[in-house]
Parts: structure tokens; sequence; C-alpha cells
DNA sequence: TCTATTTATTAATCTTGATTCATTTTTTGG
DNA sequence: CCAAAAAATGAATCAAGATTAATAAATAGA
């Protein structure tokens, strides 16, 4: 539904009509699959993805040949890789479906050409940019001053809904644990 | 020096003769002298500092009493408390001088006065925020990517200049791990 | 220039969470 | 509804980096 992305936007920055216009036309919908990707690596990152159902998973395979999922998106979250999408070099990062999603992707380009049609938006993503960023250093505090067994649990008392969402091994993955630690530390729990 | 601001802005965005006088009637230059602080746990963060000269540090005391560096900001760079500045609650986070510095300071009201004035200003921090978070993202790539004496060795091939600029105690922290154990793979090296 | 304070080093011991490998439970698709 | 795959659990051993404590070196300020 296209109306997800211009009702979220509404919320921070005023729209005419012939804005949402303008907007709906650069956009597309896509459904996308559980497991199914929307970038893997060797490509190049073009798109921004607006999830307005689901939940959109980012990772990269490390040296142990693990998974090592960085980020997610639920509904109403951009997300997109922003290393190689500002470069223009080859990603080494999947964006994948965790469950069957609905998307808005608009392409870089696109976007840029719509700042130019709509210089309002540039507000808009000055202000989701920061809340990433913002969320980003947050996260940034809880690994350096919480203990893996500690940030589990914070997490979990943050997040109850998403946890039920998602495997376990993904939150692991997340947090950047084992899933053998996470049965330990929620065995210890009972 | 003021300039050191606008000819930053300059090289994302056009801006008028008008438009750079009216940047400048808002934002003030402080010289902070080495380990003065900008902010201190229990005050609200209301504005946004950038670097024209020296170095900056954004810092927490964790639960072991120890300081939790999570940001440095060095000439041309941004430096706030978003956590704070976007809610207006209590910051626990101090802002330092690392060296005697020039920095240009803008509250967070003057600047949402300023978007006003001159919306094109959004496009810029727009694209600050965006690397900002795209920085942030990787930086916790390589913290769930790498051990703490591979992180220690790539962010000393990185900024060979930097780490000169600082104590090593400093980037320890900002790393993560002990000055005890930057002691021990730095006496490896050799 | 001397003394304080700050910063860096070394070594022994300890802890958290990884690794390995086997087993069990749950989910999915045909 | 069943088989195969995916996900979760459990236990034994191991390793990276913390902790503690003492000392040494470097820096700054008076």
């Amino acid at each position: 539904m296209l109306d997800n992305l211009t009702t979220h936007i509404k919320k921070f920055i005023e729209l005419h009509d012939t804005d949402v216009e303008l907007i709906n036309s650069v956009v597309s919908v896509k459904q996308v699959k559980k497991k199914a990707f929307l970038l893997q690596p060797d490509q190049v990152c073009r798109e921004l993805y607006y999830v307005s159902k689901g939940c959109l998973r980012l990772y990269f395979i490390n040296k142990k040949l693990n998974e090592q999922i960085t980020q997610f998106a639920i509904e109403n979250w951009w997300m997109s890789e922003y290393g190689s999408l500002e470069s223009n070099k080859i990603s080494n990062y999947y964006i994948q479906a965790v469950e069957n999603s609905e998307v808005i992707s608009i392409s870089k380009l696109k976007l840029e050409e719509l700042f130019e049609k709509v210089p309002r938006l540039e507000r808009y993503f000055r202000i989701v940019q920061q809340r990433a960023f913002t969320a980003s250093q947050k996260r940034i505090e809880y690994i350096y001053s919480m203990s893996d067994e500690e940030r589990y649990r914070h997490f979990s008392s943050l997040f109850p809904d998403f946890i039920q969402r998602i495997p376990q091994y993904m939150l692991a993955s997340y947090l950047g644990f084992t899933p053998q630690f996470m049965s330990k530390i929620r065995a210890k729990k009972v």
C-alpha cells in the first residue's frame, strides 16, 4: 500500500496532493516472499526500501562463515545498504525478507530527482537519518556497557513482541553471540 | 573561524552571501581548552558542535566506573548527544575537548529557525546525518566481525595520524578494551 | 628543574562466551 | 500427514580479553 509511506511522511512534513502523486509515481510496491532477497553480495545497492508490512534483515557472512545480522527493519522503517548506496561500490551484504513482506522501493536516482521537485522531502529524510544515527549510537553504547547476557535481557524487555517474530538464532546473531549461548541464558532464566 | 563551517557546507549545497550571513549570525565560535567540557551528565544537550580545529570526545561512565568513549570528532565533523538533543531529556554523557579546540556551536532551536530561512540546509544536514549513520553502521560491522586485536590493527592502519593525537588509553576505550590489553598487543607487534 | 600527576607496561589469575559435537524439538513443504 | 529441513538445546573444553596489582615512563605545571 502506497498510502503507508505518504502517511508516514506526513507525520514529519506537509504534503500536497500533487506531492503525494509525485512520490507515488516514482516508488514501486514489491511483495517479497519470506527468504527472498532484495540485495545480494556482488551487487551494487541502488535502492532504498521502506517496509510497509513484514520484516527485513541486513546481514553479511563473516570470516567464520556465519551470518552476521547488523540490522532489522519492521513496519515504517527504511532499510538500505548505505555503504554501497553512497559509493556505488559492490556490497558484501544481503537484504532478505524474514517474513512475507510488502516493501516500497525507490531508487537512489529517482530519490535525487524527487528532492529537486519536492525539496521539503530533504527534511523528512534528514529527520529519518538522524533518528537512525541516534539509534545506531545507542546500540554502540549498549554493546560497550553491557555483557551479552545483559544485552539479551535488555533487548527482550524493550521489544517483547519483536522477539516473538524472529527465530532465536537471528536475535543471537544481531546481538553478536552464538545460538548455543542464547540457549544457555534462556535455560538459566527458568 | 566561521569560514570553516560555511566552506564545508558549500561542498554540499550552494550558499548565497545572504545565507552565509544568516548562518554566521546564529552560530558562535568557542575556544575550548583541553579537558574543558561542552556537556556534562545531568545537563540536557541543546547544541550541536562543529569542530573547526582540535578534537572532541563523547563518553559516559559505565557501571565499572570507567570512561567509555563512544565517539571522537576532529576537524570538519559535527558532534552532539542526539539522544538528549532530540528528546530534551537529561544526558548521561560528557563532551570534552581532547586538545585545545575551536568549536562552532549552534543551538537546536536556532538551527530549526535557520532551516525555515535557508531550507537548502536541510539537504546539507541530511547528507551529514546519512554519512554519520553509515559510519556508525560500518563500526558495528567491525565490532561484530573482528577481534579486539584485529580492530586495533585495522584502526591503526586506517588512521595512523589520528592515533598519534590521542592518548592510548582513549583509543583503547573507544575500541572497547582495556589499556592493559592494548599494551599487550602493542608489545607483541615488535 | 623538580615534583606531581598522568599515562603506559608487565605478569598472574580469572571469567565470559566461543567452539565442537551430539541430540532433540519445531517447522515446512509436498 | 509425513519426511526432511530448520531451529533449539545441552554439555565439555577452550580462548580472548578482563581484572588486579605493582611498577615504570612520560608529561605538565609550579
